[in-house]
DNA sequence: CCGCAGAGTGCAATCGATTACGCAAAGCTT
DNA sequence: AAGCTTTGCGTAATCGATTGCACTCTGCGG
């Protein structure tokens, strides 16, 4: 094993100390102009590189972001996770993962573990929109982090997410141009909070719109609910005019089902997704949905993140990114 | 902030020196019972956690294992990590994620990386199956490493993955079976290790079966390959009686193109993937698969590493795990 | 009663980098 | 030319845990 070369080494190899040395790679001490060069020189030669343990010893701090998610499983979770490690990297920044499977002892856990890694911040998906808020208060204490898509409370900590308000306006604006006068909504239980958010900004925004609503459907984020919800709705006997999803994979999820029901999308119901995922657009129909800008929030997320990094003490803040609605063939007939 | 409790604290709390106290925490020393009990009482009344940092500089060993894979955004290698990450966290190790987005610069950047970062063990789906092999020889050469499901070359370091000789194998008498005489393969290029094997496994085993081969689709394990095999398939004009697909996305696209041409899966074409992922089952037709026992990859990839970790010199192993065929209504009349 | 084994601890070095402090030499001022 | 500032660099402390070596003390055989 060729043995990783140490500042020691480039040190003697430079005829100069290992202080010297350290300020001539890092470069923001006054140090002789040939000193840096001939040190940088025989640093490059060695082919040194710092080794990030001891660096994160003495300065206490690792370049490294810890990410928790609820389900690495979910497409739009994954697309969230790539986005972040793009983010990171280009900061410099490595990503700690870990999957919270939607279970606050085990959220809690990874937490503690970031919190004695050190890493010098979080980004996390709370799995439960107010049992979370223990474990991020106590956690967020000592070190930066920013929710992301979900929270546990605004005032907790930077929050970064979806205006779920404009995204089902969107929606249900498109589905009343298309004709659409009896609705239903399926979506997920209270536990998180785009499902509460999501939830009252239809039942608030459906009122406006005058029409008739059916009874909601209301389990998690997955295909499962919406092959749940098609079976209900069948079995109630009464289709609406159109289904207004929470997610795409409810929408995915419901349409497949559906059709084994023998009702088929956009011709006898209309649907709409949430997210804007890449399979939602590839299926037959394509799913109108409403798209996330998954990279915009990606990247404020981050930005506020590693300015608190940096050391801000600004107010906590929280981000509302406008979605867009994408119109494919699930509403289009 | 409540500034950690170090081990130099717990020592003085219990009236003992920080050699003492080390050792009385590890156990692996002789110290006195009382010693050790008092000392383990501080150090659980005090909160005392190993620094991970300190000890991985001292000892040169994080716990912290590295995964780099091609594309998180592909649900397969999503449950992948899952599974991978479940396995890690059940020996105590932390999982730090890298995405390559199937580029051979990136990927050999973050295996630098990782080596710098003195992660223990690296679990890595390889992005090419030729041109990963220098990168992977060199940090191999320092660091456990694992391939999962891709190769670079199965002498370079332990392998797992699914046996596609078996896969292909099952998928064609299946759909020989149903019936189907003539098949069109739709997959991935010689790029990856995957790509090559199915289709050669594809390439073999149709002979045997003595049927009709069309011209094969290859592009990548991708929705829009699929989608675009789709496009070619009607394009020219008469079409197979089945499609074997390379991966569950492939099929997926390929299924929903083929559907806005107007061409129904499995009333005109039988069709199979590969992979098993959750997606395939919810959507309709549910997919006629070939499942991957993924958690059993896993299981058996973090197996190999961790006894490399451990300090197991035994020759380079390759493990090939069978997959089953799952039977749905993308083949079924 | 001496000597030796071995149990129980502590001292101090070590991992590799960063940095406060101090010293020497060079540059400037009057 | 004496006195001061500035520049450049080395010494050593530090981050927190682990561990080789050495020391003390008890117990037991001879």
């Amino acid at each position: 094993m060729p043995h990783a070369v140490t500042l020691q080494e480039v040190a003697d190899a430079a005829g100069v100390s290992v202080a010297t040395a350290s300020r001539a790679l890092s470069g923001k001490n006054r140090v002789a102009a040939d000193t840096v060069a001939k040190v940088r020189a025989v640093a490059a030669e060695l082919g040194y590189r710092v080794d990030p343990i001891a660096r994160a010893l003495r300065e206490g701090s690792t370049r490294i972001v810890g990410m928790i998610v609820p389900v690495i499983g979910n497409p739009y979770f994954a697309q969230l996770v790539d986005a972040v490690e793009h983010e990171l990297h280009r900061a410099g920044f490595e990503l700690l993962l870990a999957d919270s499977h939607g279970e606050l002892a085990e959220e809690s856990r990874r937490l503690t573990v970031f919190g004695d890694r050190k890493v010098d911040g979080i980004v996390i998906v709370p799995s439960h929109r107010q049992r979370s808020a223990g474990a991020l208060r106590a956690v967020g204490a000592e070190i930066p982090l920013v929710q992301i898509d979900r929270s546990a409370g605004v005032s907790l900590a930077d929050y970064v997410g979806v205006d779920n308000e404009i995204g089902l306006a969107l929606a249900l604006e498109h589905v009343h141009e298309r004709g659409a006068r009896s609705l239903v909504y399926v979506g997920a239980d209270d536990v998180t909070s785009s499902g509460v958010e999501r939830w009252n900004a239809f039942d608030r925004t459906v009122d406006r719109e005058a029409v008739a609503v059916g009874e909601p459907f209301r389990g998690d984020f997955s295909l499962a609910t919406g092959a749940a919800a098609a079976d209900a709705l069948v079995a109630r006997g009464e289709l609406p005019d159109a289904v207004i999803a929470a997610s795409d994979l409810i929408a995915l999820g419901l349409i497949g089902r559906l059709r084994e029901h023998g009702v088929e999308v956009p011709r006898d119901l209309l649907v709409t997704g949430f997210d804007g995922t890449e399979l939602s657009q590839v299926l037959a129909p394509t799913l109108t949905t409403v798209v996330q800008p998954i990279e915009a929030v990606a990247a404020d997320a981050i930005g506020f993140l590693l300015s608190r990094v940096a050391g801000s003490t600004a107010p906590v803040r929280s981000s509302r990114v406008a979605p867009t609605l994408l119109v494919g063939g699930s509403t289009t007939r």
